[in-house]
DNA sequence: GCCGTTTTCGGCCCGACTGTTTTCAGTCG
């Protein structure tokens, strides 16, 4: 049981106990409660069993409870029982806009809704008006909502949400000087993996002028709302963008209130409420009289509930306002940190561009150095090397690398690791290598016993230095390797081996969580992008983000280091 | 179901929008 599967049956009945007519708070401490454990930098199992599951906040004695006996099971009753009386496409129909909790229990009542399949047939056949609180708009909308569910049950990768905002943004600029500053929030903001929705904020005081332009943007699809600071719109790839119109005084307040996420938002509000003060996105006021505290900035709301400046892709609500309270937030690692990149490709196997074109493209970004970690041969679909290859290509690096000034090109490889736990490459031509990346790219199916044996191997090879993309998850494509991550962590410290963070949009791995379990078991961190030409060099950004959503500071990831002091700080075998 | 400088009961984040109503419930973020 992961702690994502935790939380998901502690979701799932937090929802069921909604659409049950369950009491506000009951439902609310199991939605906290599920939200507390997927954020847990460590395995829930291991809390349990060291008896520290009460000392997760929102979690008590009946909730421990609840929690050992899905660890200990695999179900918990109370989720089973609503489950027989709820049908499971109940959650599914949660999924659509314009349906909650109330309206879903009363399709159940009237209709025995099952699927969101039967909702948009009622919704056609115009049983749903009449209802109580259902009109023939409603009906409409929910028609449109379960063609949006069919289409797309959609989130987008964080570089396509960013390119998306970046064009309306630019569009919205045009406006000129009606428009005093726009920002991305949500979470783009915070660098999620993926990004349900785009949240723009703007600052302007022509509403009207400002709804209609967007209205205007050639790739909105449809609108959805408007009102009278705000208008949503559907674009043409699908995604729900909502423009937020605010005034000067309060953009602080709206810029924390939309970049969440939502479980930190209730923090800071109940924060606020022991002052005897409430945050609002307009504000933080008195309770009593309504007296203006602050609101311009996040930085003067943070001071004034008495917090560090907390960075966006911290605010998940996972220890980050307790460690601002006290001053022990993490210093995180910056993209201007970053001085070399640990796994490229060239056209000697699977990439686009030469070996100095690489290296030119990297300096420019004013790297001091890389690693050219082209495939081994059991990649035979990406043209993998040989040994005889291998040791040809490191030297020809090594010549380009000398014609280089004040910049280094590292001979490397990215070494497969074979079923089971060998390196696809003889140890002695690894050992002539600077930079020895190995990663998985077949047999990823294996019982997790087995995967996790064949991790360990590798990770024993002396000359295996990064292992790269440890999960080999690709982001709504693809589930990780399922292994012993633990274990595999445990084994990295040992025998000083780093782990990757790998940039790549559809990957981000290892991701946040995991990351900040590697740094709490003194494991190092190398972010690369994995680039397979020129153009893939600046994802080392999402990487950046990612490593700084897992809590890492400069000290805990190696390519922030001089060249030389890299060298040395990577596993050596002799 | 959790929690406590309003502490063992009675709250639980706050406000806008929509569509249904004719003062408000449900949904959303």
């Amino acid at each position: 049981m992961t702690n994502q599967d935790v939380a998901r049956i502690l979701r799932e009945t937090a929802q069921l106990l909604e659409v049950d007519g369950a009491q506000i708070g009951r439902y609310r401490s199991y939605e906290k409660a599920a939200q507390q454990v997927e954020a847990l930098p460590e395995p829930v199992a291991q809390v349990a069993e060291e008896d520290r599951l009460e000392d997760i906040p929102g979690v008590g004695e009946r909730m421990a409870e609840h929690i050992r006996e899905i660890l200990k099971t695999g179900k918990y009753k109370k989720h089973q029982q609503l489950l027989r009386k709820y049908p499971p496409g109940i959650l599914e129909i949660l999924k659509l806009q314009n349906l909650g909790p109330k309206k879903a229990a009363l399709l159940w009542k009237k209709f025995k809704v099952k699927t969101v399949a039967d909702v948009g047939r009622l919704a056609e056949a115009g049983k749903l008006r009449g209802l109580a609180g259902f009109g023939e708009k409603t009906e409409q909308n929910l028609r449109k909502a379960v063609a949006a569910f069919q289409q797309m049950t959609g989130r987008f990768l964080q570089h396509r949400a960013e390119e998306a905002a970046n064009k309306l943004i630019a569009h919205i600029h045009k406006l000129g000087k009606k428009v005093e500053r726009v920002d991305a929030a949500g979470s783009l903001r915070r660098g999620k993996e993926t990004i349900g929705d785009l949240d723009l904020l703007l600052i302007s005081t022509d509403v009207e002028a400002v709804a209609k332009h967007v209205l205007g943007y050639p790739e909105v699809a449809e609108k959805i709302a408007q009102g009278e600071n705000k208008v949503s719109v559907r674009l043409r790839n699908g995604m729900q963008v909502d423009v937020r119109i605010l005034e000067k005084k309060s953009y602080g307040a709206a810029l924390m209130y939309f970049t969440g996420s939502k479980p930190h938002n209730i923090e800071l509000r109940g924060l606020a409420k022991d002052k005897g003060w409430k945050l609002s996105e307009y504000t933080l006021e008195t309770i009593k009289g309504g007296k203006w505290v602050a609101g311009r900035t996040e930085e003067e709301i943070y001071r004034k509930l008495g917090l560090d400046y907390i960075e966006p892709e911290l605010r998940e609500n996972a220890g980050e306002v307790e460690a601002a309270a006290t001053g022990r937030l993490p210093k995180l690692v910056t993209l201007g940190d970053i001085r070399g990149d640990l796994q490229m490709h060239t056209t000697e196997s699977d990439g686009k561009n030469s070996i100095e074109e690489m290296a030119r493209a990297a300096q420019k970004r004013g790297y001091e150095y890389i690693a050219i970690t082209d495939h081994s041969k059991a990649v035979t679909v990406a043209n993998g090397m040989d040994e005889k290859r291998t040791l040809a290509h490191a030297r020809r690096i090594r010549e380009a690398s000398k014609k280089m000034d004040g910049f280094r090109i590292l001979a490397g490889i990215e070494v497969d690791i074979l079923k089971k736990g060998q390196l696809d490459l003889a140890d002695e031509v690894l050992a002539q290598l600077d930079v020895v990346v190995a990663s998985v790219h077949s047999y990823m199916n294996l019982e997790p016993a087995e995967m996790t044996e064949r991790l360990l191997r590798a990770i024993e090879n002396p000359h295996l230095m990064i292992l790269a993309h440890p999960t080999g998850r690709l982001l709504l494509r693809r589930e990780p390797y399922r292994y012993d991550l633990e274990a595999v962590l445990d084994a990295c410290r040992k025998h000083g081996v780093a782990v990757e963070c790998n940039s790549f949009p559809d990957r981000l791995d290892l991701h946040d969580v995991d990351l900040r379990a590697a740094k709490e078991r003194g494991v190092k961190v190398v972010i690369s992008t994995d680039s397979h030409s020129t153009v893939h060099l600046p994802f080392i950004k999402y990487g950046v983000k990612t490593a700084r959503r897992g809590w890492l500071e400069k000290d805990d990831v190696l390519n922030t280091l001089p060249c030389d002091r890299l060298l040395k700080a990577l596993r050596r075998s002799s």
